[in-house]
DNA sequence: CGCGTTTGACCTGCGC
DNA sequence: GCGCAGGTCAAACGCG
């Protein structure tokens, strides 16, 4: 945790992104979800040595824009340099003050998921260009270890200002844009200093909710419930979640309606993953078995909570790294990717890395499945379908990240 | 039977 | 040091 550098050194400016500048982020997303290989372990040294950022490590699908300064070609312009993705606390007032006009409004579809950075250093960004749009439905935080929480986009109604070191998401000040509070003044505790990252996103629709009505968005990951609280101030409860994927991981995600607006999702981020993440639909799915999704009855991961002992294997791990992972090769190959990759970024263009054959049969065959889902109602669904049409090579759905399987997150 | 969720109890950090 | 509130544990329960 101490390689974390700052405060609110993470912040990241979720730069507004025109479309029609973007290299399908999607298709870059899961690319890039499923460059993972292996000896993804050795690139996880390398990138947290690059960075600084234990998060780097994580492929959390929310997170993965940590892999590689491609990334930012998720959500920032091709003409925004990699150092705009940086925000150093230092800074924050001016960023604040200056910029963060400009990046609550991000327009396009591509602005609704919103990762912050955990990589800091560099000065402050240069705001992307106001679009003129409706208001932004994602916020991004990313919290130090101190707890100190830095947006990177926000709904406007979220934000309210305050002085300094943190920021809650859930004030209702909505005269000034962005509340930042002393450190001793945290919307949310936590329990030691931590590195944390935190989401918004828009809530799942009903599909996705549970008999208690909470709706939890899925990811690639595998995640288990251990335990759920009522937040005071909060008429929502926020829900304890910690990856099941592997039963030495120890990353975890708090999941918890915005106070101000029931419709957005506070996805917290605690804690790395240790361990590839999970390329198989049936690990690919939540773990929660209350989701209508059949298809990956089977992946039932992880042990059950409390039982650290459980010496059961993980099948799921087991067949992903399998798939995954042939690999003695994989570390010359890794090696290779990361010079494609910086050499993508220097020229800020959008690194595609070639899948291995038997690769993209399985993700093909994942997302040839996740085609077949119902998302006809979704304008995004469609406009990302369309897209998929344009680019027959791109047979990826962004919005699978959340797992469709479930239902539509938006 | 295995696995995930629920939920009350307990633990722990933080502010006063 | 105390109390509050967030975070975690683990037994009970439910579902397939």
């Amino acid at each position: 945790m101490e390689n974390y550098q700052g405060d609110l050194n993470d912040i990241v400016p979720a730069s507004a992104v025109q479309q029609s500048d973007m290299v399908p982020w999607h298709q870059q997303v899961i690319s890039d979800l499923l460059s993972f290989s292996p000896s993804a372990a050795a690139m996880e040294d390398h990138r947290v040595n690059a960075f600084g950022d234990p998060f780097s490590t994580m492929r959390d699908p929310l997170l993965l824009h940590e892999l590689n300064g491609s990334s930012a070609g998720y959500f920032c312009s091709p003409n925004s340099t990699k150092d705009h993705r940086m925000l150093n606390i230092e800074d924050s007032s001016s960023f604040f003050a200056g910029g963060l006009d400009d990046m609550i409004s991000p327009c396009n579809i591509f602005s609704r998921i919103q990762i912050s950075h955990g990589h800091s250093s560099s000065p402050r960004p240069v705001p992307p260009p106001p679009l003129p749009c409706d208001p932004p439905v994602i916020a991004s935080f990313s919290v130090s270890p101190r707890g100190h929480m830095a947006p990177a986009v926000l709904p406007s109604d979220m934000l309210s200002v305050n002085t300094s070191k943190s920021c809650l998401i859930d004030n209702t000040t909505a005269s000034v844009p962005v509340q930042i509070s002393s450190p001793r003044n945290l919307g949310i505790k936590r329990r030691k200093s931590q590195a944390k990252k935190v989401v918004c996103i828009p809530a799942p629709a009903a599909a996705n909710s549970r008999s208690s009505g909470e709706v939890v968005p899925s990811d690639l990951w595998a995640w288990r419930k251990y335990g759920q609280k009522p937040i005071k101030g909060s008429p929502y409860p926020r829900g304890y979640y910690r990856c099941s994927s592997s039963k030495g991981c120890s990353a975890r995600k708090q999941v918890e309606r915005s106070r101000t607006d029931p419709n957005m999702l506070v996805i917290t981020y605690t804690s790395e993953h240790n361990h590839p993440w999970p390329t198989q639909r049936n690990a690919l799915a939540g773990s929660t078995r209350s989701q209508p999704s059949k298809a990956n009855a089977s992946s039932s991961t992880g042990s059950k909570i409390g039982s650290p002992s459980n010496s059961q294997p993980q099948k799921t791990i087991k067949e992903t790294n399998n798939n995954n992972n042939d690999s003695t090769n994989t570390s010359v190959k890794e090696e290779l990717e990361i010079e494609d990759i910086e050499k993508h970024i220097e020229d800020n263009q959008t690194y595609i890395p070639a899948l291995p054959e038997s690769q993209q049969q399985t993700d093909q065959d994942f997302f040839a499945d996740l085609d077949e889902l119902e998302l006809e109602t979704d304008p995004l669904n469609l406009l990302f379908k369309d897209d998929q049409r344009q680019n027959e090579n791109k047979p990826i759905d962004p919005f699978a990240l959340f797992d469709y399987n479930n239902s539509s997150p938006f």
